[in-house]
DNA sequence: GCGCGGCCATGATGCAGATCAAGAATCGGC
DNA sequence: GCCGATTCTTGATCTGCATCATGGCCGCGC
């Protein structure tokens, strides 16, 4: 609620940014993650062509909001985006993190108005990719079709997860769902399980979660003192992995 | 859990009915809202062909089962069918449920392997519509290509819509809510919005809302007492659409 | 038409996590 | 490198829904 302070610093769509960043999927490390790994060599020039890339994303700053008009889909090069859509009652839902070679924004597609808003946790570099341009592209290149079918699908069962992670876990399985999600995200980008720091905030986490601040931080606490986590404010280290997927898999 | 017990009837796959029934999208009376509606007279027929018909399911008989090859997404033609996944604890988490004209399955494409399981909750006709053919047919139909990628993404954002439900909202909101998405697309039906019989039993209903049966029987009987709704068993009417509006609105 | 099994209703009690409150640590701006 | 704002932690108390328990009902098979 009093988050709503924090939107001091929105900016004008990306689109908006004349001067393109020197990047392209060709020499990106994240390539075989995000989209053009469904793309032979000769045809990753046309998707190249098609993405736009802008000046990061400052921490805090909006990527698109709910009821904007759809025009793109977006993955991220660098930092950490939350999704989010808010409530009547003006309270926000956070509905998932995207980290570097995650996509997001595919709500937008059904009304051509995003569904849910998204905003940098941190400095972020974001490719955008207009999603007329990306169909058109994809009716010619089957395997492009068949990734993005296959990438709204990924989300759907996702998002499914985490209904039944909020309909029938608890507090611990829930955050240490979480971690080991993050965890394994990590590893995929080729860093550490184990060792990560978070990039949102306690309230940002319980919101994913469905729980309150006081009780993140009651988990976290209760972790570390069980010999399962190391805490230093962001800085999480998994001590026993072990406990944590047991902690984890009691339900999922 | 003794659910499992209810897993008597289980049929072998759509597919293996040799005996295709006598139906057609063009005179289905849910063609305006089904997957026809992106489709112009002329490409009909092309996907007509393709379109599998096969006899009834019964009450409680399975359409696709977790883990089970993803060969079709389906769609509705007559009766309900419940969407489901299965915690690794072996309960069930009700993930949606599916009336005539909605489709259902896309959470298979991601893996090949159907995520989620779906279950008749009454006799049901079900259309299969091959999954490897419908992405062919719908490289040469942009229309056809857009409204897949349009279904996706609303069931993205409905799943977000219960998220939200689900971590915000208290049991009476949760009910409300509920039924006023089966009284709307009830209405789209062109069948009363304020009448109906539920097709799914309390345990379902709980299931899915992430509260117990008990809740579901005196969230029942609260709104009952209050004037807003005439419950008896599986019959509903609703007395007061306002009140029941409100109560749903606190949150979403 | 009777009996049995699954489904539903309702009351009594318990508990996980919310809420309220207050202090400590960290961050960001100058 | 200091100060105010924000974020985080920890404790005390409260509460909505789960759980447990019981009885009624409804539909179906014989």
């Amino acid at each position: 609620m009093s988050m709503r302070l924090q939107d001091v610093s929105e900016t004008a769509p990306l689109r908006s940014c004349t001067h393109e960043y020197k990047v392209n999927c060709e020499t990106c490390r994240l390539s075989r993650i995000c989209l053009p790994l469904a793309i032979n060599h000769k045809d990753l020039e046309q998707l190249e062509n098609i993405i736009q890339r802008s000046k990061p994303l400052q921490k805090n700053e909006l990527l698109y909001h709910e009821g904007s008009p759809f025009q793109s889909i977006y993955a991220v090069r660098s930092g950490a985006v939350k999704g989010y859509r808010t409530t009547s009652d003006g309270r926000e839902q956070v509905t998932g993190f995207y980290f570097p070679g995650e996509i997001l924004g595919m709500d937008g597609i059904s009304n051509n108005s995003h569904a849910s808003s998204a905003r940098a946790l941190e400095t972020s570099a974001i490719c955008a990719i207009p999603f007329d341009s990306l169909e058109r592209l994809s009716a010619s290149m089957p395997s492009l079709q068949r990734h993005l079918f296959q990438l709204m699908s990924r989300e759907i069962t996702e998002d499914q997860l985490l209904i039944t992670l909020l309909s029938k876990n608890s507090a611990d399985e829930r955050v240490a769902t979480l971690l080991l999600s993050i965890a394994s995200r990590n590893a995929r980008r080729n860093l550490s399980a184990s060792q990560f720091r978070l990039p949102m905030s306690r309230v940002d986490i319980g919101n994913y979660l469905g729980l309150t601040v006081e009780t993140i931080s009651r988990v976290f606490s209760r972790m570390q003192k069980t010999g399962v986590l190391r805490v230093d404010n962001k800085e999480i280290e998994i001590l026993d992995q072990e406990a944590l997927q047991l902690a984890a898999n009691i339900a999922n």
